[in-house]
DNA sequence: GATAAAAATGTAATCGATTTCATTTCGAAT
DNA sequence: ATTCGAAATGAAATCGATTACATTTTTATC
């Protein structure tokens, strides 16, 4: 309840030698020093962020746009991206867009009233147009999906290659018939992702099938399931799936178990993403690790030098193949 | 980057008339009030929240505390408690504190200093003492778990009854020989489950066996595996088990499928919670549904009405049994 | 058209910190 | 003891909004 003036008053000083000891960054004597804390103990003073804040025109808080908190993918790089800006005296804003405009424009509107310092933007469905013009004056950064060539510092990972190790290890077990199962090609990756899944096959002599390659709106379970009960209606019907997300693969594997064949006998499936829920089913996923701590920690730290006002260059992170039961069982 | 100044410069008119527009709570002219918005308009001024946030003692940010954000649990009472917020104006504040003292320290801090005007404590680790002491002085509601006879307001469903029926299902349904994987006693939802256990099973006549029960030091998939070990160990082993969490349920799932054994046909397993995946399983889990996302509405309303200075009362929710394969393959 | 009441607008204080610039205090050198 | 320079401290402006109170303008009434 107190506020500088009373500490300056009590401690006999004025609120500019307060301030002083509570920032340390300029020079006080040991013992004025040493009354001013004592006041400020004697007191139970903290010191108000909201005045700070005012004079600093600044917020300390950093902003994550996200589609939807149920997709387990965030966990890592949300944590990766909390802790960094801890360290740093930030403190982050969930944001859940549900991939709608509206709410989208709610968040943005946090930033371009001061509420929020900046943004990690994590939404693939985001409006690229507002993104560009926001980060013309706030800064940004998008994480894991990125917009191609609209100058936002990104970063993310090689999905194309990601992707083409992922089927070529499906084709090294000996699948030659192999489902895609992709996401709406709006968005980069899933363009990327198809690309490496092509490459693949073209090397290894296989011809593309298009009845073989699946869009699905969005990256959840059900999605899964209903795209794999498609596939399982082909007439000539695959041996292997390749998902692009968790939830998609996981989504298949219990459409395969309920159409009672069984994983990865009958179909092989692999997913993207390494969830924990990845190693939880039975049989445990293959899928393509992001390192989503890592890249939230980069993020924060690009985001946190843009607010500084240095310039930041993208980064592209590793991924890595992880085999388990469901391609090898 | 335009302030309140300048627009009222550029109409003419003073900072308070601006003022009043933007707030829309006093009477200005529609003349005046065309002058000042275009005045808006054309200096693209956005007010800063910095500014009216120290002049109102507020941040409109509130602060939620969960233990860890890789629980799903979590995901539907966030949703709540977002939504609500938000159409009070509220932004939300996400602080995972991995049950560390540290960690908490820092998030108290920032509503000690300010930066948040209230807590939504979801973290049975939470450290009580400082909880009530800090609920003195700033508002605070505790959301599932809860502390009893700390006098802070909680939002909470039975679990004694939740448990109670989880368990009669299971001997409705021919089981005598039910094991219970509780959590730690020392949170109070664990010491109500039991005793809701304990109540069904003398209810029906069945002796208590203390070999029965088990506790396990987190809720996550790993010691449900763990746990589940050592219950297929036992020499008298049971014919069913009550998790009360899905993860651990979900963990005793695949450790009971990696023993070779079958669900429910060897083992019947009950999870609590109905997180999403419980429902991605193979096979799809039996469990107790909490309404999550009332939950999270109810604790948001809660907190923001004791942030206006009313007196809120505790809320005991409503839960349902959530029938599935697990039980009834 | 004069007057009073009501409505609209303006002036200036305020929220609580930081920081520039001015002033005082201190210590060292002569 | 005096003087000078450096170090410590203080006074006051500042960040950008809101609002109590004062003042002006409008409206209604006779």
């Amino acid at each position: 309840m107190a506020n500088i003036q009373q500490v300056a008053k009590h401690a006999g000083v004025s609120v500019a030698t307060v301030s002083r000891v509570l920032t340390g960054k300029n020079k006080v004597t040991a013992k004025t020093k040493q009354k001013v804390e004592e006041a400020i103990q004697y007191l139970n003073y903290e010191p108000s962020m909201l005045g700070r804040n005012l004079r600093n025109s600044e917020s300390r808080i950093v902003l994550i746009l996200i589609p939807t908190i149920s997709n387990p993918f965030y966990f890592e790089i949300i944590k990766g991206i909390e802790n960094m800006a801890l360290s740093q005296n930030y403190s982050i804003l969930l944001c859940e867009t549900d991939s709608k405009p509206e709410k989208e424009e709610i968040y943005f509107d946090l930033v371009r009233k001061k509420m929020a310092d900046g943004i990690i933007s994590m939404d693939p469905a985001v409006n690229v147009e507002t993104l560009k013009e926001l980060s013309e004056n706030y800064p940004i950064i998008q994480c894991s999906e990125y917009g191609g060539g609209i100058g936002i510092p990104y970063v993310t990972i090689d999905s194309e290659e990601a992707s083409y190790r992922a089927v070529k290890h499906l084709i090294q077990i000996g699948h030659r018939k192999i489902a895609l199962m992709n996401s709406d090609e709006k968005f980069l990756y899933a363009r990327e992702r198809r690309m490496g899944y092509e490459r693949a096959l073209q090397e290894n002599g296989i011809p593309l099938n298009k009845d073989y390659i699946f869009y699905t709106q969005e990256l959840g379970f059900e999605p899964g399931q209903l795209t794999m009960k498609k596939i399982l209606q082909l007439e000539d019907r695959p041996t292997a799936v390749f998902a692009v997300s968790d939830l998609l693969a996981i989504g298949a594997l219990k459409e395969i178990n309920a159409a009672g064949l069984h994983v990865p006998g009958d179909v092989a499936v692999v997913g993207f993403d390494k969830i924990d829920f990845s190693n939880m089913t039975n049989p445990a996923l293959t899928t393509v690790a992001q390192p989503m701590y890592k890249m939230g920690t980069v993020a924060a730290r690009m985001l946190i030098e843009k607010i500084q006002g240095k310039t930041v260059d993208s980064v592209v992170l590793g991924h890595e193949l992880v085999i388990r039961e469901s391609t090898t069982g």
